[in-house]
RNA sequence: GGGCCCGUAGCCUAGCCUGGAUAGGGCACCGGACUUCUAAUCCCAACAAACAAAGAGAAGAAAUCCGGUGGUCGCGGGUUCAAAUCCCGCCGGGUCCGCCA
């Protein structure tokens, strides 16, 4: 295993300071491998000169194991290494293999909550931000050490439900002109179920009479008719099965489907109502039943944070309550991933679980921003959709043109190459940055994206491949170690570190923006130094820094989901 | 109107939580890199042929590499030895403040 190369400076710094040094004081440097700015904050401490004080714990430091040398330099402390210690480690990146990276178990359980998206149509571009971060997010924390379960919540009692399947059942004609602009996709039920969508939707808005009758029959499914409630709950099962399909492509899978349907039919949504009544911020009005949350500084325009509809029926967060309720009984942790546009309606379920019910145990959240799209304002109810099948589609067919004009790889890397690209995009944003979506930036292949990353991985393995070393019989020397080896070698150290901060920061981002300087460096390395035509102890060390940075790129796109070909 | 988020070259983005050396990348643009092939031109030569060199085009190595151009870190103030980073005020964009989910 590689030392941690912060935590020894750490350590030879607080020796030689005789102060506490955080982790945080050991930072990069852009003329040195490691260093630190300590000596600044000391010298304000006690008055002294910066440049004095680098210079005295400088020369306090003795150089040993993977510290080669020690300068005092314009008040920073620098530190260089020796790069000949870290090969051996390197020997381990491979050993290891795909849990190079992977931390110490953790006795910790986080329950993840991401897509959750309304089955009332197709997915679109703009939610698939929710999956692709909760997925990636899912498999770092994994690889932190947490056990985890993801949860895919599926609103299957909502209002927009109840009007498709009173559509359904009375026979609305779904409108002509959407079918005909999505007729590739016409035999998917996620889609049908939209097409009867914006049909009956516009009726709702038109026909009082029709909209009634979805009321109550809401209010029916809620108060105990079974059958009811299957008319609703089968129109979200069907449009999840669509849903479903999107996510096998796209390997995304989801340990727990959680219907909300569930905690009407075994009353805990009743129960939640009633403890809510006694509380102390519990407000009745004309319009229905609600909490008063100003105290906590969550003040709605009604004044209210409505719990219950003027007829008795829950709302949203009613149900919400009950459904965290459960999830908190599974886990030690909570974690959801939600818009921003969820912002306000999430603090007020984290409030009313601390607050009301006293609930102690972690409930956080990742939000996101939109993605938007150039001249399209997208919305479902209208007909106005981006659905991803379509995105999809496109990116493995351009990935299927590149092969072709190529002519190096085979057809069937196409869907990975394309996916991947997508994925990369859309991750490699930091969470809360909006995003303009540019169909050609989203599918270009070339610069900050995964075909290019892949494809240091693929020459990887082409090397390997033509390579005749057994892995065992190599023979490592660490004479004249180039720069560009030294600076690989440096960066597949780091790996753990930014799988650790990628976890606790809960981005993704910070993971793809590593595999591009890795495959970037690694590039540069493929250029400068010859590796099957060099001299056999310049070739074994060279063969052990190809196959490590191989596996470290293949883990890294692992946890972004995004598959590794061995040739492209 | 109030709350929260975002603002970094023409475009996209990292860094901000935890202040530290010359703000790190990508796209686009300009220039450079090895090999092979192609045909016309210029120079040298009395002429011809051969060879060499320079330039042009195409293909491959190469979904590559190197260099360059491009910055009021939205604006203004404050704190600090030091501010993209912290604090205050403004501007622009997003988002929320529904008996919708």
């Amino acid at each position: 295993m590689f030392p941690s190369i912060k935590e020894e400076v750490r350590n030879l710094l607080e020796k030689a300071a005789k102060e506490p040094v955080s982790i945080d004081d050991v930072a990069g440097s852009p003329v040195a491998d490691i260093c630190s700015p300590i000596s600044f904050r000391i010298a304000k401490k006690k008055g002294k000169d910066p440049v004095l004080i680098a210079e005295e714990i400088a020369k306090r430091i003795k150089p040993t194991g993977i510290i080669k040398e020690v300068k005092a330099e314009k008040g920073y402390i620098n530190f260089f290494l020796d790069y000949g210690k870290l090969l051996t480690p390197l020997t381990e990146v491979v050993s290891r293999g795909a849990d190079y990276g992977r931390l110490k178990r953790r006795d910790e359980k986080i329950v993840l909550e991401h897509t959750s998206i309304n089955p009332s149509g197709p997915v679109h571009i703009g939610r698939l931000r929710n999956s692709l971060i909760g997925d990636s997010l899912a498999r770092i924390l994994r690889f932190n050490g947490y056990e985890v379960e993801t949860h895919y919540y599926v609103n299957d009692v909502g209002k927009q439900i109840a009007i498709i399947a009173q559509g359904f059942k009375e026979g609305i004609k779904p409108d002509e002109s959407v079918v005909k602009e999505y007729k590739e996709y016409k035999d998917k039920p996620d889609f049908q179920v939209f097409f009867e969508y914006v049909a009956s939707n516009k009726l709702f808005e038109s026909d009082p009479g029709f909209a009634e009758r979805v009321q109550k029959n809401i209010w029916l499914a809620e108060n105990g008719d079974r059958e009811a409630l299957k008319e609703i709950t089968d129109v979200a099962k069907k449009c999840l099965k669509g849903q479903k399909e999107i996510f096998d492509k796209l390997d995304i899978g989801f340990d727990f489907f959680d219907f909300e349907s569930e905690y009407i039919r075994n009353n805990e949504v009743k129960s939640v109502l009633d403890f809510l009544k006694k509380s102390e911020y519990v407000r009745k009005t004309e319009n229905g039943l609600g909490l008063d949350l100003s105290c906590f500084g969550l003040e709605r325009r009604g004044g209210l944070s409505m719990l219950a509809r003027s007829d008795g029926t829950s709302v949203y967060l009613t149900r919400d309550i009950a459904y965290h309720l459960r999830k908190i009984e599974l886990g030690d942790r909570l974690i959801n991933v939600l818009g921003e546009d969820h912002k306000f309606e999430f603090r007020e379920l984290k409030t009313i679980l601390a607050e009301v019910y006293g609930i102690k145990k972690p409930l956080g959240v990742v939000h996101y921003s939109f993605v938007s799209f150039e001249g399209l304002e997208l919305s479902t109810r209208k007909g106005q959709t981006a659905p991803i099948d379509k995105l999809i589609d496109e990116a493995v067919e351009k990935a299927e043109n590149e092969i072709t004009k190529r002519d190096i790889a085979s057809k069937n890397v196409a869907p990975v190459i394309g996916i991947g690209a997508i994925k990369y995009h859309i991750l490699k944003t930091s969470p809360l940055k909006q995003i303009l979506f540019d169909w050609d930036e989203a599918l270009s292949f070339e610069g900050e994206a995964s075909p290019y990353v892949q494809y240091a991985h693929a020459r990887c393995c082409s090397i390997l491949r033509k390579s005749k070393t057994a892995p065992d019989q190599i023979n490592l020397s660490d004479d004249s170690l180039t720069k560009d080896e030294e600076q690989l070698i440096l960066k597949i150290a780091k790996f753990p570190e930014i799988v650790e901060s990628a976890g606790r920061e809960l981005k993704p981002n910070i993971i793809a923006t590593y595999l591009f300087e890795l495959a970037s460096l690694f590039s540069r390395f493929y250029k400068e130094c010859p590796v099957l035509s060099e001299m056999e102890k310049i070739r074994d060390r060279r063969l052990l820094l190809v196959d490590s940075t191989r596996q470290t790129l293949k883990n890294g796109l692992y946890l972004l989901g995004i598959d590794a070909p061995d040739r492209m």
